[in-house]
RNA sequence: GGCGACGUAGCCAAGAGGACUAAGGCGGGGGUCUGCAAAACCCUUAUCGGCGGUUCGAAUCCGCCCGUCGCCUCCA
């Protein structure tokens, strides 16, 4: 198996060592509503680690909350309540709609404002290296001690110090240096600590986490593209003074950002589909398709027509793994395709290259059925290598119908009577009605079959 | 200004030196099946942004140009 590293730039070999694989994945701020971008990270995330257990690997995966910020506390204090409420709120929000999106749970969710002690602890332990230096109550990381700060995102310290955008304050030592520890502002939560009250600072509750729940190295460190500079970056800046070791990850992983249109799905530009929302109007193996339809590292674009047409898409796998009657002929055999499957996810987890092969699959069994074939392997193997990519290929808007499903299976008795009888013009009338309020009539050799659809 | 991606059929999207006379999906066209449909199946729908170069051979490597996007600031 080969994965990309960002670090390095290029595919490396991904070995199972035996041992127990340590995947830790940078999650969202939770103080808003997710959008569709948090979903397609997760997706990426899950399908890796799905894949990866899949292939025999024993998998630990963590990924935080980042539960105390500016944009939490503003929120707080707009709406009078406490900033743990409000990462409270959109945390269960959040994990219910992952559910709903077919993600497995992480092993843990930490959290920074329950690691104050270790992140202290890590903070000290930088200062007294000579890694960071306190300054009118916050704390800084020094960026010049590091003689590889900027490797990950591929940047020069002399490059960064003359950006004006970097955050110019006087009690930095130099502009590119970050905060560890921000001194709390009146009126803003705090937690004691040696440099007086305040709160950690973005980049260092990553570390503390990835450490505590982890180790000093992980195997595989996740997150967006736009996580590369300065988060991770900084990241690594901080674990590897602290601990020493390096790498402080065997892999860095970074998914493509979902664009809207022209520029990316973010809550700061406020041109978000949110997770809801697209919940609401597509199945989410319809969202998983649209997003693993695309390379995880490729930026991929939102649209409301790819969506729709990823639905349809689906509709395909979904009948060829309804069951069949059962056929005499030959077994039609799914290895090929699955040894396909895994050469194409071997590599970087090719998921579009994947998914054509599933679709070649589902081919196979409908002209196996055709032809007589059992295809109940094939059958089997479809519904196995799809659920590896998170598609449980149900027709989830079943359940919206079931109180209605006797009165609908009347009108399809009396349209096979009428049909019987060649009235044809009145049973088409009652397939057109039924078309309209979303139920989709086909008459087969075995009879009349009906499917629900979102109308 | 610095760093980095990307540009493949009407649309989405794999492929990264020879098995490509370029996967797969959506859409379009034609057909089989059907009372008619639907679904399914079969056939069909591209020479890879432009120009130059390297090579026996390039969508795949190099250079230049054009275009799009991301990061450099909170961000999945």
């Amino acid at each position: 198996m080969r994965v990309f590293d960002t670090l390095t730039g290029e595919k490396k070999p991904l070995v199972d060592s035996g041992a127990e694989l340590k995947m830790y994945a940078c999650g969202i701020t939770p103080y808003d509503a997710s959008h569709l971008g948090h979903a397609l990270s997760a997706i990426v995330f899950d399908v890796i680690r799905r894949y990866l257990e899949f292939r025999g690997f024993r998998v630990r995966y963590v990924q935080n909350f980042t539960d105390i910020d500016d944009k939490i506390i503003q929120r707080a204090q707009r709406e009078g309540v406490s900033t743990g409420e409000i990462a409270e709120r959109y945390i269960q929000q959040y994990l219910q709609e992952m559910e709903e999106l077919n993600v497995r749970r992480a092993h843990a969710y930490p959290r920074p404002t329950q690691e104050i002690p270790r992140i202290l602890q890590i903070i000290q332990v930088l200062v007294d290296k000579g890694y960071a230096y306190s300054a009118d109550g916050d704390v800084y990381f020094r960026v010049e001690r590091t003689e590889d700060y900027g490797k990950l995102s591929h940047r020069s310290q002399e490059g960064l110090d003359t950006v004006a955008r970097v955050e110019r304050t006087s009690s930095k030592e130099r502009p590119m240096d970050f905060a560890l520890w921000k001194g709390a502002k009146p009126g803003e939560p705090f937690w004691d600590s040696p440099w007086g009250p305040g709160r950690p600072g973005w980049h260092i509750e990553c570390s503390a986490m990835c450490l505590g729940y982890l180790g000093e190295t992980v195997d595989l460190h996740g997150g967006g593209r736009d996580l590369i500079f300065p988060h991770h970056e900084n990241e690594i800046a901080q674990t590897e003074a602290y601990t020493g070791v390096k790498p402080s990850a065997s892999f860095w992983v970074h998914n493509g950002l979902l664009q809207m249109g022209e520029e990316k799905m973010s809550k700061s530009l406020g041109n978000l589909i949110t997770v809801r929302q697209a919940l609401d109007s597509y199945s989410a193996d319809a969202i998983r398709l649209f997003f693993l339809s695309s390379h995880y590292r490729s930026p991929l674009a939102y649209s409301e027509g790819g969506l729709a047409a990823q639905e349809r898409a689906l509709e395909r796998l979904r009948r060829a793994a309804e069951p069949a009657p059962a056929a005499t002929g030959a077994a039609l055999d799914p290895l090929p395709f699955r040894e396909r499957f895994l050469t194409a996810m071997d590599d970087d987890f090719n998921t579009p290259q994947a998914l054509g092969v599933l679709f070649d699959l589902a081919r196979e069994i409908n002209r196996g059925r055709e032809e007589g074939l059992d295809v109940e392997p094939a059958r089997g193997a479809l519904l196995d290598l799809a659920g590896v990519l998170g598609l449980t290929l149900h027709g989830e808007v079943e359940a919206r119908v079931t109180a209605s499903r006797p009165l609908i299976d009347l009108l399809v008795q009396v349209r096979e009577e009428l049909r019987a009888a060649r009235q044809f013009a009145l049973g088409d009338r009652i397939r057109d009605r039924l078309k309209e309020l979303g139920i989709d009539l086909e008459d087969t050799p075995e009879g009349t079959k009906w499917r629900s659809r979102v109308p």
